[in-house]
RNA sequence: GCGGGCGUGGCGGAAUUUGGUAUACGCGCCAGGUUUAGGUCCUGGUGGGCUUCGGCCCGUGGGGGUUCGAGUCCCUCCGCCCGCACCA
């Protein structure tokens, strides 16, 4: 008997599965599609290659190949591919520090990911493999950008713009976090650049309609989109100021607080503030102002507790509803990014206005009445937030809020002085960064096709893709891109009259390339196309997405984004790109989250070479629900190796015995009580992949197999019909540890069985044998347990309740009391209700 | 403030779908066995209190309720975690 060696088997194995190239699958049409399956699309999440691959990627690539195997062997022609999400900031700032071309510590990444990758066992169709930052596939992410150019879905524009001075590059929306850099954290600052945008704001309702397609999402990642995405219902109100001729609109979710807007409040901003302003007293103080509050960052600008500052614009305007004249002010409270960057202000019902109104010693009106008796009517009520009955406006009087929301909507825009608006917080997806390591830009600025001294901005011809990214010397950004040193490749001609003219030198933010992999997997080696549309349209959707929840936002709405822009282009017949979506739990350490300063980082090649990849895969499955965290533990990695290594000996020990045939209707005894356990372990896997990832409830039913086979082992081997017992329960392990540890359990498997255990279909509990001859019957008096009875498993009723009023331990609670009630639950339980 | 999640042994967790044996499985700990230098390996035990050793009582964050029966359902309070936040 060979004792468990990880290292031989796994090393066995994985040579197979490379040289058989076992987990390719072809497309429709191809040689060796299996059209008579149906597709399953299984996916985890690319990483990003930087340095090694750490422990939270071994969770999410163990918990997709358990999916992976599972579904294979459930029937279904499962496509696992894997790429690299290989342009990006980590790799050119390393770059900036050590002078080493990012594409070389970048490739020397992916080559240390690959490898671990196949040290894991993990089941990819590596004949799809795929790199962001190449050649062949970025040519394909610039072509999707020229598809959404010409259909004025990227667009060049002027606008507020989020900074991040240290890493010297504009960020989208999406990567500000509390005001600060998502990446390195430093306060970000507003500037107002010319940059690329998606309009993304354009299928706005429809990243929110679509939800519905959605099969199965965790709930608090479409919470989280839909919250980013904010869509509000309201009225757009024009407010006019007479002197200068101007009409301003706002957006307010209250129109039937009209009649109790007491002023009038501009974001600092305000594109308009200027006129307003020009030549007044309160020009230079307005000045000062809109000055310290573009010094604030965002963090302290976005500070609730503190009082509320403006400035009073000696201007006014006319509320539409009742042709009062009511002052403006610029304050900072008022954001120019959401709604107009304009706002009615009505102190009575908004806390915020009520604020400003007190620091500023302005009329606070109330227009609603709460209909609540306990609540103050008067001054001290407010502000008040509620329903009501309408008051101090006018013809409205006495209805109530609701229906008077409706009614002063209708009067706007009979009016013409306003209309129902809905109203989005997200905004246009910034995509241009000022750095090296990214896509370029397929766009050139030709003067000569210009007007007006502006240049043209000339698309690249699809077939001059890709606009490769230079060679360069000095990566560090400038406050522009690091292409704009290389002069050569800056300058070029026009592709539309030929003159001289000058490339785009920003690059892509990352999430454009990861937006559309999932696709160019399905024809990752198509150099004619971005995909074959039969390919994309066989296997999409993704039937099942894995990653990590910090993705929530960014990179799962702009692929939901870039999917319906590219169905609505006819690329693609799907609107949404992840039908299921799982998101995997941090793994910490001593309940710390892992970084390489605090120096608790785990490095799985470390438990790969110690306990072999299918302990680490295993471990990391049984740690807890993958869905949740875990802190990691060495003994707890040394408990599922024990586990393996005792299924390994077990099989041993079966393998060297001779067993007869299995005659399983036959068995009696222990015999029958080890299948019975087998066929329940049988019938706990199956479930518990069927209902999602319930791995670790998975493992430790087969845990409690190996168990049962060690407790009766020692009896069994006595006869060959015994140790048929125990073999088909070895065999039974291997077969289920297999979508965890697929090593062992195709060595197991191999050794007792014959043959590949991943060719043979999902194992199916057999009734007969879950269900054993006797139950065991509880009993409770008074709803306490009194009692447990071994009873035949189909006696009746009235037998259970025989028996239950037999035992002793029951005599004992029922002595002198009258049985009021019997309770019978068939197979489990039986109550006796006594007073 | 808004939205989401969670609270069970010494620890990770199971049972929450369908109300019906609370603590499966693993770790840790205790005891025994094999070997014996240790480790490995095998077996048993392991929520708390009381015990006449038959058992009895208590126990899933606190309180209340529904029910023959509640970790599970309802109400309420407390605590922790995550996301968003001057969003008009």
């Amino acid at each position: 008997m060979s004792a468990y060696d990880p290292k031989e088997i796994e090393a066995k194995w994985q040579r197979v599965w490379a040289e058989e190239k076992t987990w390719e699958v072809a497309n429709p049409g191809k040689p060796g599609h299996e059209g008579e399956k149906p597709k399953s699309y299984v996916l985890e999440m690319l990483p990003y290659p930087s340095g090694e691959p750490h422990v939270g990627h071994l969770k999410c690539y163990a918990v997709g190949d358990a999916i992976a195997h599972f579904r294979r062997r459930a029937g279904f022609e499962v496509i696992h591919p894997m790429g690299y999400d290989s342009f990006g900031l980590p790799a050119e700032n390393n770059a900036i520090k050590t002078g080493e071309p990012p594409r070389e510590a970048t490739e020397r990444s992916i080559e240390s990911f690959r490898r671990q990758f196949r040290e894991w066992g993990i089941s990819i169709d590596w004949s799809r493999e795929l790199a962001t930052h190449t050649p062949e596939y970025y040519r394909w992410t610039q072509w999707i950008f020229l598809q959404l150019f010409e259909r004025g879905l990227a667009y060049r524009d002027e606008a507020p713009v989020q900074w991040c001075p240290k890493d010297a590059t504009v960020l989208a929306n999406e990567q500000v976090v509390d005001g600060r850099c998502e990446r390195c954290g430093t306060p970000v600052q507003q500037r107002r650049l010319e940059q690329w945008f998606f309009k993304i704001t354009e299928y706005a309702e429809r990243l929110l309609a679509d939800f519905d397609l959605l099969e199965s999402w965790p709930e608090h990642v479409v919470t989280m989109q839909r919250n980013w995405i904010g869509r509000s219902e309201g009225a757009e109100a024009i407010f006019r100021c007479a002197e200068l001729d101007l009409d301003f609109p706002v957006f307010t979710t209250r129109p039937d607080t009209l009649f109790g807007a007491t002023f009038f409040v501009l974001a600092p901003e305000h594109p308009e503030l200027e006129r307003l302003v020009a030549g007044t007293p309160a020009e230079e103080e307005v000045r000062e102002y809109v000055d310290r509050v573009a010094r604030e960052s965002a963090e302290e600008r976005g500070d609730e507790d503190r009082p509320k500052t403006g400035v009073p614009l000696g201007r006014s305007v006319v509320n539409p509803v009742n042709g009062e004249e009511i002052p403006m002010f610029v304050a900072d409270y008022v954001l120019m990014e959401y709604g107009t960057g304009a706002i009615m202000a009505v102190p009575a019902h908004d806390t915020r206005d009520y604020e400003f109104a007190k620091a500023f010693d302005l009329p606070v009106r109330r227009v609603i009445e709460g209909t609540d008796p306990d609540v103050a009517h008067d001054e001290e009520g407010l502000p008040y937030p509620g329903d009501g009955t309408m008051t101090g406006s006018g013809r409205f009087d006495g209805r109530g809020n609701r229906a008077a929301y409706e009614e002063i909507v209708a009067w706007l825009a009979e009016e013409g002085r306003g209309e129902a608006a809905v109203n989005y917080r997200l905004r246009d997806w910034l995509v241009s960064r000022q750095r090296y390591w990214g896509a370029p830009i397929p766009v050139v600025y030709c003067e000569a096709c210009g007007e007006d001294g502006a240049p043209a901005i000339v698309p690249v011809p699809a077939e001059q893709l890709p606009v490769e990214l230079p060679e360069v010397d000095e990566y560090a950004p400038q406050g522009k891109s690091p292409l704009a040193a290389a002069e050569e490749w800056v300058a070029t001609e026009c592709p539309r009259c030929g003159a001289p003219a000058r490339r785009e030198t920003d690059t892509m933010d990352t999430f454009v390339d990861s937006s559309w992999y999932f696709i160019r997997y399905l024809d990752s080696r198509n150099e004619g196309a971005a995909w074959d549309r039969a390919a994309a349209d066989h296997w999409l959707p993704v039937d099942q997405y894995i990653g990590g929840v910090e993705h929530a936002i960014l990179h799962l709405m702009y692929a939901r984004f870039f999917t319906k822009a590219l169905a609505d282009l006819g690329e693609l017949s799907v609107q949404e790109p992840f039908a299921n979506l799982f998101t995997q739990g941090m793994i910490t350490r001593d309940g710390a989250k892992m970084s390489k300063s605090k120096g608790n980082t785990v490095s799985p090649a470390e438990y790969v070479e110690r306990y072999g990849a299918d302990t680490a895969r295993t471990y990391v499955c049984f740690m807890g629900p993958p869905e949740r965290g875990g802190d990691w533990s060495d003994e707890g990695v040394e408990g599922v190796g024990r586990f393996l290594a005792r299924l390994w000996r077990l099989g041993e020990e079966v393998v060297e015995r001779q067993a007869g045939a299995l005659d399983a209707p036959a068995a009696g005894g222990e015999a029958r009580e080890l299948l019975a356990k087998a066929h329940w372990a049988i019938d706990k896997v199956g479930r518990d992949f069927e209902r999602g990832f319930q791995f670790n409830t998975a493992i430790a039913a087969v845990m409690e197999l190996v168990n049962e086979a060690y407790r009766l082992k020692d009896g069994l081997y006595a006869d060959p019909a015994g140790t048929a017992a125990v073999r088909f329960a070895a065999a039974a392990a291997a077969s289920l540890i297999f979508p965890f540890a697929p090593h062992l359990g195709a060595e197991v498997w191999e050794r007792l069985e014959g043959g590949r255990v991943w060719e043979v279909p999902w194992p199916q509990a057999d009734p007969e044998l879950l269900a054993s001859d006797t139950v065991t019957l509880v009993v409770q008096v008074n709803g306490k347990l009194r009692d447990r009875i071994e009873a035949p498993a189909e006696a009746s009723e009235a037998e259970l309740l025989a028996l239950a009023r037999e035992s002793e331990k029951v005599h004992r609670h029922l002595d002198g009391k009258e049985i009021v009630k019997e309770v019978v639950v068939p197979g489990k339980l039986v109550n006796l209700v006594v007073r």
